[in-house]
DNA sequence: AATGAGGCCCTAA
DNA sequence: ATTAGGGCCTCAT
């Protein structure tokens, strides 16, 4: 399999259903790398999955928290809320 | 509850 | 080939 990390974690973030989100590490394990949370991010961010139709909106942090975002969390946290996803006192309901 | 430190993994230049 | 950076995670204090 030549499947690159990159496309992994593209493939898995894009096929993400609206309303609906998956944490770093979840994706991580998805790709076969628990521990590559912090590649996934990064990969995410540089990327820049958005500019290629990848909703890195919809992944947050495990702990439910927002984490960052390109523009800004408060815009992730609107789209998030513009897909359905509510947002508590900065954390995601899961 | 908040902060510090370490660990693991990737991409780009 | 190497360096630097990053949107993290988890434990311990």
């Amino acid at each position: 399999m030549v499947t690159s990390f990159r496309k992994k974690v593209y493939d898995v973030v894009k096929k993400i259903p609206k309303g609906k989100i998956l944490t770093y590490k979840e994706v991580a394990e998805k790709v076969g790398r628990p521990k590559a949370c912090r590649a996934v991010g990064s990969i995410l961010n540089k990327s820049v999955g958005w500019r290629k139709g990848i909703p890195c909106h919809r992944v947050v942090r495990s702990d439910g928290n927002i984490g960052g975002y390109n523009k800004g969390e408060k815009t992730k946290v609107y789209l998030l809320e513009k897909e359905g996803v509510i947002i508590q006192k900065r954390k995601v309901v899961r």
